[in-house]
DNA sequence: CTGATATCAGGTGAACTGAAATCA
DNA sequence: CTGATTTCAGTTAACCTGATATCA
């Protein structure tokens, strides 16, 4: 599991150092795409991370224009995050690329077993959460 | 991928954390007992890594004296690796809790999806290799 | 000479803990 | 007061590149 995450990312920091953009900051940006205006402690949750470790990856993100933060006005606490146009493009300029390399690592592997990983994935890391590490 | 991988070890980290122990360094143990006699280089190709970044690793545990290298006769390059009596002793002592934190990952999770998801990450691993990130 | 192994030195990304401020 | 969010500061494990020495 590990070394395929290794490869993957390995693959992915090759394909966005030319935009000055980590594999990880990428994979944060199409959560976001995915699910709008969470605040960072939401996303870090989502990502099985800490809020501090998250936030330096948030603060990169911002200084790059991709994102926005403001103030929730329902609850004065949380900062929304928000993709910004720039954001945007950016995502759909490299979409294919993306898909290209899950293509790649996912060659010979039918759309059933596709969906039977996923589901397995799913569920270790369900399992793993039950039972959280401290 | 990337987060149950997370999480495992972040369970495993609590695990040897009492003996002093990464989750990586009870990982490379348990590597060297089913490979017995690799060189530090081999097992870093094994592992997906540079040969320097297996070097941190191999000298730790040979520090703690869960391991012994020597001088391969048949060619002076290598430093083959060998596992001690201490680290044969730990391995066995902790093996059931390993195991156990891998049935509560698979927990639900049928004989049959267990050896199809092996079959599907080695073929992942195998495919991310093919066309290298340089 | 080329290529593999090991090692030394230095550097980085990405996680962590701890502590403090803000606010529901 | 308790608990969640955010931020500041410092630390760590586990990677990396580059250079060098040994030896097949």
């Amino acid at each position: 599991m590990k070394q395929v995450e290794l490869a993957t990312r390995a693959h992915l920091d090759d394909m966005f150092r030319p935009i000055g953009l980590t594999a990880l900051q990428y994979t944060a940006l199409t959560v976001l795409e995915r699910h709008p205006n969470l605040s960072s402690a939401q996303l870090a949750r989502n990502s099985f991370v800490t809020a501090q470790s998250m936030a330096d990856m948030i603060t990169a993100l911002e200084e790059r224009k991709l994102i926005v933060r403001h103030r929730d006005p329902d609850d004065r606490r949380r900062l929304v995050l928000a993709l910004t146009a720039n954001g945007r493009k950016l995502l759909s300029r490299h979409r294919g690329k993306v898909v290209a390399l899950e293509e790649q690592m996912l060659d010979g592997i039918s759309g059933t077993q596709r969906r039977e990983l996923r589901r397995i994935l799913l569920a270790c890391r369900a399992n793993l959460a039950e039972h959280p590490a401290h």
